[in-house]
DNA sequence: AATTTAAATGCAAATTATTTGCATTTATCA
DNA sequence: TGATAAATGCAAATAATTTGCATTTAAATT
C-alpha cells in the first residue's frame, strides 16, 4: 500500500510523521495506544502531542478506527485491516484477534430498524473474559 | 428486584450510596457516566470518589458492565439489563439502544476457536455512524 | 444494647490521558 | 522561489480517574 497516496487522497499534507504513523500502524498486529505509536516513530520522532493530533485526524477521516479494550487509554488500528474483533482478558489485558467478521448483516439489520440512524461508519465488538493464565490464579 | 439482597449476595456491605446507585442504574434507560450517576444520588449524596469506587467494585463483581461509546469517559449499565447493543452518533453522541442480542453463538464460537481463552464474562458491541440530524449538516 | 473491627467514605492531592494556545516551521502550489 | 495555510513543538491547561490517609459506619460478637 502506498502511504503517500493514502494521505493525499484524504487531503492531508504528506509529512514524515504521518507517513511513519501509517507505516507503524500497518505493521502492528494489535491495536496500539498513542503512547505505543509514539515510541515506534523512531525516524520522525514527533512530539507526543503531534501523534495525538495525527491519530485524531486519521480517525476523523476513517483511516483508523478506535478500539476500546477497557484499559485506561484508547487503542487504534488501521481501518484498512480486515474487519475482525477481539478477545480481551479483564485481568491482565491480554489480547487476541478473532479473525473474520460475521456482523455485517446484524449491523445492517440494526440500522434498518432504527428510526434515528440510516447509515454507519463502523462498529466495535469486544469479548471480555479471563485468559487461561489468569483463570489459573 | 431487591437491591439489599443483591448487595449481600455479592459480599457488599449495605450502604445508602450503594443502594441508591443500584436504584439509579436500574431506572436509567441508557448507560451512564460516573458523573451522571453521582448527580442522581440525591438521597445519599456521596463524594464523587465514592461513586468511582462503588462502580468499580460493581464492575469487578459483574453487577455492572462498562460500555465504551468513544466519548471522553466510560459509561456503565446494570448487567441485569437485557443483553443489547448500541447505535452511537460519532458527531453528537446520540445514542440508541438496539434491543436483543444475537451474538451469543458468535461469542461461543470465538472462544471455542481461541487458544488463550476458555470462557467469557461479557461482550460489547457498538455501531457507530451519523444520526439523521447530523447527516443533514 | 454496647463493643469491636474490617470495610466504606470523605477530602485533598496525585496521576494519567488528552487537549489547547501560541509561536515557529514546513509542504504545497502559484 | 515565495506566499500561505497547514503542521509541529513546547508549555500549560483540562478532564478523568486513582491514591493515601484519617474518620465514620455496617455488621458481627458479646
Amino acid at each position: 500500500m502506498n502511504f503517500t497516496q493514502t494521505l493525499k487522497e484524504n487531503q492531508f499534507k504528506v509529512t514524515p510523521s504521518r507517513l511513519e504513523a501509517l507505516e507503524v500502524l500497518s505493521l502492528s498486529k494489535t491495536p496500539m495506544t498513542i503512547e505505543q505509536i509514539w515510541q515506534k516513530l523512531v525516524k520522525s520522532q514527533p512530539n507526543l502531542v503531534t501523534v495525538y493530533r495525527i491519530i485524531k485526524d486519521f480517525k476523523q477521516k476513517d483511516l483508523v478506527r478506535q478500539v476500546d479494550l477497557q484499559h485506561q487509554h484508547a487503542h487504534f488500528e488501521l481501518s484498512a485491516k480486515d474487519d475482525h474483533h477481539h478477545l480481551v482478558c479483564t485481568q491482565c489485558g491480554r489480547l487476541e484477534d478473532v479473525p473474520g467478521c460475521q456482523l455485517n448483516d446484524l449491523v445492517m439489520q440494526s440500522v434498518r430498524r432504527s428510526s434515528n440512524f440510516t447509515s454507519t461508519s463502523g462498529h466495535n465488538f469486544e469479548i471480555f473474559g479471563l485468559c487461561k493464565d489468569c483463570v489459573r490464579k
